[in-house]
Formats: C-alpha cells, structure tokens, sequence
RNA sequence: GGGGGCGUGGUGAAGCAUGGAGUUCACGCCGGCCUGUCAAGCCGGAGGUCGCGGGUUCAAAUCCCGUCGUCCCCG
C-alpha cells in the first residue's frame, strides 16, 4: 500500500471486535502497531453492516447474529465508540443507519433521525481527544433529506464528515444531486468523506462537488473479479483474447505489476485460481485510482479541474467499446 | 490372427441395464453485475447430425448388425 501511494487505510469496526477482538488489538498496541502501517487509519463504525447484514435495528443499537459463530452481537453507537477507542484509529466514525437505494421516503427519514440521535450519543461517549471523530450524513437521494441531514449533524460540531448512504442502488445523477444538497451544508474547513464511492467517474464528480475524501473495495474488488482499470477503460482479464497477449495491463501504469508481467501470464495465473492474481491485479487497480487522485490533486492545484475531469471521463468512455486499449 | 472397452456441445464426464422431448454436472467461451468487503463472487447466454451406415420399434444416445476411429489384452 505505501509503494501504491495510498495515505490513508481503512479497518472495520465489526468485523474486528468480533475477530480477533478489540481488547486484544488494544493490548498489542492498537491497530497501527497490530498491522504495522505507520500512517493514518479510519475505522467504520459498522455501519455499513447495517446495511450488508441486515440485523435487527431498534433505539437501542444493532442487533446481529455473528458472522463467525452465531452468537447475538448488540453493537450500538456507545459500544461501537468504545470498540474503536480501543483499537485506535486516527478517524472514528459514529455509528449509523444506512438503507439501500431505492427505498420508501418514511425509511430514508427514519435512518436520517436514527443517525441523529445515535450521532449524540456517539459523541457523548468518545472520549479519547487523539482521535477525531465524524459525523455521518444519510439521506438517500431526496435533496430535503440531504438538507436536514447535514445540517443536524454539521450542528452537533464533528471533526469531519462523513457522507454516507450512497453508492447503495442509486444512478449516477441521483448522487450527484444528492452531494449537491449536501455539500453546502457542511463547513467548508472541514473534511467531507463519501464513504463508499470508488469508482473513478463517480469520484471525479463527487471531487467537482466539494469532496475531499474516500474509501472503496472497487479497485481491490473489482480485480479480484477479473476486471482492470487503466485510463483508456476498464477491460476484462479474463476473455480468451489475453491469454497470448505479451502485453502489461497497462503500458502507461507505474505499477509493480505492470513493471514485471503479462497480461497473459496474469490471466493464467487468475484463470487457475492462483491467489498471486489477487495482489498483482489488486496492485494495479489500487494504483491506478491512487495515480488518479494524485493527478486530480495537482489539477486542483493548478486550477484545470474542470478540464481534466472531463478528459479522463472522456477518455475512458472512448476506449471502453474497443475493451483492448 | 483372436478377444474386449470406449466414441454424447470446445474439453472431460453422467445418461444406456429396464427405449419415451438432447437431459445433467464440471471446465471452457460470450455478456451483464459488483462501490463505508461475512474476501477468493453473483446472474444470464450461446454452443450437440449422441462417430458413420443400416435394422427393429409408434418411438433409438439407449436394443441388434455392419463399419470407421481409438485404447487395452492374448497369440
């Protein structure tokens, strides 16, 4: 991850407290010393497993039946806080309700009132100054939602914001109009996060539209799957036509992959379960977002945004009929 | 010279004894999906004169005969 260029890494609350357990990251010195990674770290709150597991949602918390053994988990937002203070973070977040898109308005406003409510308590039990902790915003695809939302939880003075609740079902437009809502509504000295978006169209736009910060399985996913991004479009490892072709993933890429196999040697590799493919593919993938975040960086800083947006959005729409590059 | 096994989508197999719509499985091929990760996936599609010829039968991948290919055994 530090040769791919990534400043930041995600962990999650749930899974982790569950497995191996938060007392014992804590005791081995939290989870920057637990998995060696010196730079920054954000927790979910498991939130986002309130939205994968589909447990039992009550005022009180979350209820799950265990992913690993079956057992009854309550994971509300006081547990979740004290479960992340103790695996230690740089970036808490307050655990909240997210729904899948699309879903009746009364649901929406319930997770935007839900996360409210949670959001204070959650406030009330952090507790430890070290570490910052973010608000989350719901609110589906519904601009008054998205309002109300954000100013809520902008009011109870956060460190930073999450923008959740996207990236779940909706088109492309849908959330675009949705951060435009949003956005406006948050202070601009603060961090606005949309969590869970990764695709590079969709995050240039939301980078068009105020925000700052993200994560996303895509990159790391959708190698896994086969699927490779490069700036000329996204191709298909596994159709029969690589499975000769000499060629790096992607000639432009800086990557260690790119630098060192074939397209065919990668496509055998994944073909045949090798796990090897997982990492290649997943290295090439990761740099490939993170070069474009760089760039993106700089275009801001150079003040071509706009331009540079459209040429990449232009670029990859334009090769993505010919799939080979 | 004699005896036996096997020929079923691109590949490998089931199906045949007791005939009933080319059915099934795996791999491959093609397409779609995947976004704060119960990872290594999910969904859909195309593709077959059942080696070939003849016979029996209302009906044959299936039963009978012949033939070709292939593999094995005996001499």
């Amino acid at each position: 991850l530090e040769s791919v260029g990534a400043q930041m890494v995600l962990a999650n609350t749930y899974h982790l407290m569950l497995r191996p357990g938060a007392e014992l990251v804590a005791e081995l010195g939290g989870l920057h010393s637990f998995m060696g990674w010196n730079g920054p770290i954000l927790t979910d709150s498991g939130g986002y497993q309130i939205f994968s597991l589909d447990p039992v949602i009550d005022e009180e918390g979350a209820r799950f039946r265990s992913t690993y053994d079956g057992s009854s988990v309550l994971l509300s937002p006081e547990e979740s806080m004290r479960v992340q203070q103790l695996l230690g973070p740089d970036v808490a977040m307050v655990l909240d309700v997210l729904v899948g898109l699309p879903a009746p308005a009364e649901v929406v406003s319930d997770a935007v009132e839900q996360t409210l409510r949670w959001s204070e308590r959650a406030l009330t039990a952090h507790a430890r100054p070290d570490q910052a902790l973010f608000g989350i915003v719901q609110g589906g695809v519904d601009p008054v939602l998205r309002r109300r939302s954000a100013r809520g939880t902008a009011a109870l003075g956060f460190a930073g914001f999450g923008i959740g609740g996207l990236s779940v079902g909706e088109a492309a437009d849908e959330r675009n109009r949705a951060l435009e809502a949003t956005v406006p509504e948050l202070p601009a000295s603060k961090v606005r996060y949309v969590m869970g978006l990764g695709d590079a169209e969709g995050v240039l736009d939301a980078v068009g539209r105020g925000c700052d910060l993200f994560d996303c399985v895509w990159p790391t996913r959708l190698a896994r799957h086969g699927r490779i991004l490069t700036l000329d479009g996204d191709f298909n490892l596994r159709r029969a036509e690589y499975s000769s072709d000499s060629r790096p993933l992607d000639e432009t890429c800086r990557c260690h992959t790119c630098a060192t196999v074939s397209r065919a040697y990668l496509r055998h590799l994944l073909t045949t379960n090798e796990l090897t493919a997982f990492r290649l593919l997943s290295l090439h993938n990761l740099t490939f977002t993170l070069d474009l975040m760089a760039q993106t960086r700089v275009a801001i800083a150079e003040g071509r945004f706009d331009s540079f947006r459209d040429d990449v959005k232009a670029r990859r729409r334009g090769m993505q009929a010919g799939a080979s590059g």
